[in-house]
RNA sequence: GGAGGGGUGCCCGAGUGGUUAAAAGGGGCGGGCUGUAAACCCGCUGGCUAUGCCUACGUUGGUUCGAAUCCAACCCCCUCCA
């Protein structure tokens, strides 16, 4: 392997986030020799990011821990076109307001992981709204619309799958390549930043810009590319079955978020390590050796790092806690989500299936019965498959609560109020 | 504006008058095996105050004992032509 002269390039390559680089050694030369600015735009149509974004952080995080300065792009311009890519009609464009609180919560996603301000390496969070919105047609296809070739354009994978299967592809999203490239024109101008980085699927788009910066103001750019983290099993990663694993602790609690990580497979195990925990490269290729059933302790140390950098130690703490008591121990761990009924229907007795529903396990009584009938439904840990059965008082433990489970992993305790 | 093709459940797609809440697949959920993994196997997968009722095949009307299926108008998407 090649030394590197800057720690920027290297921990990148070495930890695996390297896919593509527009020039790798002249930008390890850059790095090493003075403090670089780098941006990474983000899309601000959700009031968080998810871990399909991480990999994207990590690396801005990275950026400024090796003494660079971050920029964070706000795609608020993009996002008020609304993206044509939508085959639902009524996707609704976000309004100015919507746009606004996204990027506040963004801003809490990323002020765990960066630090933002004033000083030479604090990262900044721009909006391309600030430029684009502002834009002239004709002046920009002057000045702009020149510099790009349709016959080169064509040639990308955005625009050339999409002709080859013979599906839509509006005058609008085909522009938004050469919005994007002029972001980062502008960005070089308004903050002397040299390097995009992105998703593999974002080379084209990198490259564009790149190229622009040169054609226009002759400055040299890089662009640099992560792989596409999928799953060793292929598939894309950030969607479960709950939706998305944001990285916001209002939208996803600390314990999924833990979960998330617990419930690796094997196969991606040393690469998330690297990509997604600051452990030390020899601790994780000694964690990486591990296999069968001790792989779980791998596994736990990634579920307690990623966690902490996202939700701090004590929250993962919490999490690793509530994990071992409910899965090692068996016994009704006190932090799980609890939901509060009233004694005196619990009196009576409740169908169990509207307390799942109530408790959120299930969405409909319907979905409620199936489970019950198929025998994932639990109480207090004991299988119930009459799906007409009822809860009562009496089925409260010691603690007070009844534990209601969907499945192994989903717990709810109910309380008596 | 003209000609043609199409709009079906979370997705993709079959279905061209009746046992169709709608095939197959994907996804999801649950069960089994295991290690809270993957792979694999099995089951479930519209809602409800539930032997029944309601909602659903672009929209609105119509034909019919009966329509996702036939007819009409309208809306939307795609392809070609102007």
């Amino acid at each position: 392997m090649t030394t590197f002269k800057s720690e920027f390039v290297r921990t990148l390559v070495e930890r695996g986030f390297m896919h593509q680089c527009t020039d790798l050694d002249a930008l390890d030369e850059l790095a090493a020799r003075q403090q670089i600015t780098a941006y990474i735009g983000y899309d601000c149509t959700a009031p968080s990011l998810h871990v399909g974004s991480l990999v994207q952080i990590m690396m801005q995080r990275i950026l400024q821990k090796t003494g660079h300065r971050p920029i964070v792009l706000m795609g608020g311009g993009t996002t008020k076109v609304g993206d044509p890519s939508g085959k639902d009609a009524s996707r609704r464009m976000l309004t100015d307001d919507d746009i606004t609180d996204n990027m506040a919560g963004i801003r809490e996603v990323f002020s765990r992981f960066v630090s933002f301000g004033d000083g030479s390496t604090d990262a900044v969070m721009v909006n391309n709204d600030d430029w684009l919105s502002e834009l002239a047609y004709i002046p920009f296809l002057r000045d702009m619309g020149r510099h790009f070739s349709i016959n080169r354009m064509l040639s990308f994978d955005s625009v050339k799958l999409r002709l080859e299967r013979e599906q839509p592809l509006s005058f609008l999203e085909f522009n938004y390549m050469i919005l994007q490239a002029y972001d980062y024109l502008e960005l070089n101008r308004r903050h002397d930043c040299i390097l995009q980085m992105g998703g593999s699927d974002q080379w084209g788009n990198i490259v564009n810009g790149v190229e622009l910066g040169r054609r226009v103001d002759s400055v040299s750019l890089y662009g640099f590319t992560t792989p596409l983290i999928t799953l060793a099993s292929g598939a894309k990663m950030g969607k479960t079955a709950d939706g998305a694993i944001w990285l916001n602790q209002d939208m996803l609690s600390s314990y999924d978020y833990w979960q998330f990580w617990r419930n690796t497979e094997d196969a991606d195990v040393g690469r998330f390590l690297r990509l997604f925990t600051e452990l030390p490269l020899d601790e994780i290729a000694r964690l990486d050796e591990l296999e069968g059933a001790e792989i779980n302790a791998a596994k736990i140390v990634l579920a307690n790092e990623a966690s902490t950098l996202c939700h701090g130690r004590s929250a993962a703490e919490a999490a690793e806690n509530t994990a071992h008591q409910t899965f090692a121990e068996g016994r009704v761990a006190t932090d799980l989500p609890t939901v509060d009924v009233k004694s005196t229907d619990l009196q009576a007795g409740v169908n169990l299936y509207e307390l799942m529903v109530l408790a959120e396990l299930c969405k409909s009584n319907g979905e409620a019965r199936r489970l019950i009938k198929g025998g994932g439904a639990r109480v207090n840990d004991a299988q119930i498959s009459d799906e007409m059965a009822k809860v009562t008082l009496d089925d409260a433990t010691v603690e007070g609560v009844v534990k209601l489970s969907a499945g192994k992993k989903r717990h709810v305790l109910i309380k008596p109020v």
